[in-house]
DNA sequence: TTTATATTCTGCAATATTTAGCCAATTTTG
DNA sequence: CAAAATTGGCTAAATATTGCAGAATATAAA
């Protein structure tokens, strides 16, 4: 999905022969009618009739699918823009076909790992942990240290998302599956859970001044 | 993008037997209409219309694509001054053809190194690291020797910035993404940066005099 | 329907960050 | 060495972002 029909071609080549299967979008309305049948998608930050960042944000308001963005170095824009409206790797041009392969990979790894940890072998099945935050998937019940933190279905979900990708900061907009809510809103959300788990002194989710919030560090 | 038109056909010869594609111009003027569609470009310091510095400084406005300079002996120019004002490498004349191959060849391994190495095989990917300083991408967090230092999301970026050409000096309009601000803001998101990451001990950020700012050893 | 609970939104206060002016200190230039 | 240019650090104002307390709305339960 790149507005230049030859860097296009290079990007179907590496990735063919890396056994991906590749459907080409050249501009961003169009990629927006296609989105649905891919596995990932790697968009240009400058394409014609809708930039990469508007498309991004169209495609997180539906789908959490994995989005590689590519640019060139004088675009000024840099991979904490790419992080913050939503994309999930980013690259600059030139780049070797094979370091783009690498990344795509790597996406797949990180997504894969998730949902195998959701269904670990040992038998506890359906609870995800990280420290001493555990999420029980099937009873909706979240728990510190074995403590059962009763918490609201929304206010789970956001946990949920962050604990997908704990080390990761995320905008606002990215933790509620795309549902339009306003910034406060989320604030909102924030400040429930923080004063609901204080009260088991625990403190679950750092703020990312200008960015959003990220889950702490839980130990 | 040679003055002399015998010097750029066995330039190009060179080159184009190295498989690159070569894009000529005969002067400084030439040379910044074309540079985008460039990988790397090769300047020569004494060229008609404007010199291969002030030509370099303009490209470095917009863009951090590969420079390597060429000159004479007499030209009282040395590889110090080449690399601080935005150069890559530096080549003194004369030169073999293949030796100039091998500076080219070598400026992409480096920039294709750095790349790779922010999604490394470990696992800890979305970090770029240099000596003891590393930017966790994702969780925007910059840490010193695995020690945190809490950083704003301004000052973050630009040690992104000089993270993605850690031997370069950078101007100061160049290191926050275009936007316009007066090089006394950049000061000072310099000092602050200085100020913090001194609490661990560490310095992060060289003075260049009469250019502007180059990331320390970080050793 | 009524009641309780959950969700969202609004507006404002509290914080954090960014910016720029000033001037002394430093470096470069002539 | 003196003059000119540049930089560092301080300050304070301007901006931007976040936290929070209701209030309004939606949803579920009784």
């Amino acid at each position: 999905m790149d507005d230049d029909a030859s860097i296009r071609k290079v990007l179907r080549f590496a990735l063919e022969k890396a056994e991906f299967s590749v459907i080409e979008a050249e501009n961003g309305e169009v990629a927006l009618t296609l989105f649905h049948s891919a596995d990932f998608i790697v968009l240009d930050v400058m394409m014609p009739k809708m930039d990469g960042i508007k498309t991004c944000a169209k495609i997180r308001e539906h789908s959490a699918i994995p989005i590689l963005f590519l640019s060139s170095q004088d675009d000024e824009f840099d991979r904490i823009q790419g992080l913050e409206i939503g994309g999930d790797d980013y690259l600059t041009k030139p780049f070797s076909p094979r370091e783009l392969v690498a990344r795509v990979k790597a996406i797949f790894r990180r997504t894969a790992d998730h949902q195998l940890e959701s269904t670990p072998p040992d038998g506890s099945e359906g609870t995800i942990k990280y420290g001493k935050l555990a999420l029980d998937l099937k009873g909706v019940i979240a728990t510190w240290d074995s403590q059962v933190v009763t918490i609201t279905r929304s206010e789970f979900e956001i946990l949920e998302r962050f604990i997908g990708s704990p080390d990761r900061a995320f905008r606002r907009n990215e933790l509620m599956r795309g549902q339009v809510v306003s910034d406060r809103t989320i604030d909102s959300h924030i400040g429930h859970l923080r004063k609901k788990f204080a009260e088991v002194d625990a403190v679950v989710i750092d703020t990312v001044h200008g960015i959003g919030y990220r889950l702490s560090s839980c130990q």
